[in-house]
Formats: C-alpha cells, structure tokens, sequence
DNA sequence: TATAATCCCTATCGTTATAGTAGAGTATAC
DNA sequence: GTATACTCTACTATAACGATAGGGATTATA
C-alpha cells in the first residue's frame, strides 16, 4: 500500500493560507497585520488561522512580531512568492498520484517504465505546475489593484 | 461550509478502474472476462473489484455475463471512452477546489466573480481536462501494441 | 437436476485527513 | 501590571479511503 501524500487538492486550510499571504501582500511595507484582523476580513475562525500562520511562519513566508501591537507580515517580496510555493506548502504535492511525481528521486512505483497511465499523470502534473508556478503574489496583488475602481474587491 | 466533493486525485480505486477499463480494451471483441482473472492479472483485491465493476457496471461503460463462464466486457468501443469519463465517474470532479468547477451551473462560490484564485483554479481544470479528455481507451491500447516486441507489456 | 463457477448486493471496519475547538503559556506596549 | 497580542500542544467530530465479509442470484455443464 502506498502512503505517500498526493492529490490535487486545495483544502480549505490551503486556501485560507493564500488568502492570507494575498492580504499580506496588499500590506507589505505597512508594518504588521493581526491576525484578528485578517480572521475578520478573510472570514476565517481565529484559532484556526493561528494554526496556518504558525506553519507559514515555519515555512519562511512570514515573520511575527510579539506582544501589544504584534501581527505578522512577509517575510519576502510578494514578487518572489509563488502560488505554487504556498500551495506545495500548505496541501502537499501537487499531482494526481503518488506515482507521478515531478521529482525524479521518487522511484515509489515500480512498474514505472511499463504503465501507461504514469506518463498521463506526469502530464498533468506538469501542466499544473506551469500555471501555479508562473503566478506571484504580486501578480495577484496587481490584478487586484487594477480591479479597484471597478468594483469594491473583496477576498 | 462547503460539501460538495473536489480534488484532482486518483485513487486506488479509481486507478483500478482505468487499469479495468484498459485490460477489458485489450480483450474487446472476444467476449467476457472474469473477475477473477482481471483481479489477477491486475493485482486487485477481488472483492474490492467486484464493488468497481459493479459500479462501472452503473456507468454504462461494461455490461456483465452472469453464470458460469460469465464475466464482463465494454459496453461501448474502445475508440468512444475517453480517460476522463472514468475518472470522473469512478472519482469525482476533476477540479482542484469545489468553487473551480468546469460546469457551469454551478453557483455554490458566491464571490466567485470576486476571487482571483478562481480564475487560476478554473485555468488549471480546463488543463487538467484538455489532458485527459483527448486520450481514448482506444490510444492507450495502440500504444501497447506498438510497445510489445520492444518489452513484455504489463499493466 | 445437482453442482460449481460466476456475478450481485449490502454491511462493516480500521486508518487517515480534514476542519476545526480548547486552553494554557509567553512576550510586549502602555 | 495589565491588556493585547502571538505560541504551542492537545483534543474532537466527521468523512473518505481501501478494503473485507457474507451472503444471494444466475447459468453452463456433467
């Protein structure tokens, strides 16, 4: 039986943590956000927010600041975080099945060279990749910024 | 809270399914075959089998012999079976995140129009479904055929 | 017609992931 | 020194996953 973590799949968790790096980002360079703060505009419940950001903190994408007046903010340019890093981060690996990991290391299946379904796998896995690996935070925050004015945003 | 069922993920399930699927293309035209054998052949659990094709069975992609001598074969040829029909009957949608959904009746994200994930979400299920909508059963069991003399095929 | 081989169907089960909740501790501004 | 924030560990309820179990119904053949 196979136990290796795969699967395509944004949990709520995994979306939360982009929400909240996207809120960062509108913030970078403005000092720290709350995570009271961010719960209530993300609409997230607090206690699990802690959790995610303690993670994201682990994980180097953000710094905390104790205390009165505490909060959190990147800890890189929003230009230099990729969808796909948060993503990977948050929920795993991001390919359908175990077997079709895009790191060559991986040897988990054995009949690798034989099954034909594999090189399928590996193809959406790629696919996959190019997209959440070209988006920055940036990014992002630009389309918002653009949007502004058009209608009132709204994460 | 969101319920309904998402996530690009293959499980042992569904992979048993296309390997089914595939082993039956292979014996298209000479009638059924047992479960016995394909459980065999394919290292499934037997009963663990007869649960898929019984399902399958409800897909419409195989139709059964009962009896002595009974066993399975595909209801429609090969050449009209695509690998992301069984995916998505044997495991769901195949959209990283519920609110990415490629049908559009779907209404469940009320902000969609709001969120910037979405777009990138929905961009990587039409990926996604590009892949493996535009492979048939009928591809698949070509390319063994080109591959056998060069190595024993095995599923 | 007996029997063996085969498909049909429902229920159950152990494990793991998910989406939280709870509560006590530590640091800091004022 | 106290209010406000972050830190950390533990716990819990629900569902999905990957089976396993145990019959019942059908049919070819001796």
């Amino acid at each position: 039986m196979e136990v290796r973590k795969s699967g395509v799949k944004i949990t709520y968790k995994g979306d939360y943590a982009l929400k909240t790096i996207l809120d960062l980002t509108l913030h970078y360079g403005n000092g720290v956000v709350a995570i009271h703060d961010l719960a209530k505009r993300l609409d997230i419940p607090v206690k699990f927010l802690e959790q995610i950001l303690l993670d994201l903190k682990k994980g180097g994408f953000v710094a905390s600041k104790r205390g009165k007046i505490g909060g959190y903010h990147l800890l890189r340019p929003p230009a230099k975080i990729k969808l796909g890093e948060v993503v990977r981060f948050v929920d795993g690996p991001v390919e359908p099945i175990a077997c079709a990991s895009l790191e060559a290391a991986y040897k988990g299946c054995r009949d690798a060279h034989r099954c034909l379904f594999k090189d399928i796998w590996l193809e959406v896995s790629k696919a996959i990749a190019d997209i959440i690996d070209d988006v920055t935070f940036e990014d992002l925050a630009n389309k918002i910024k653009a949007k502004r004015g058009e209608i009132a945003y709204q994460i």
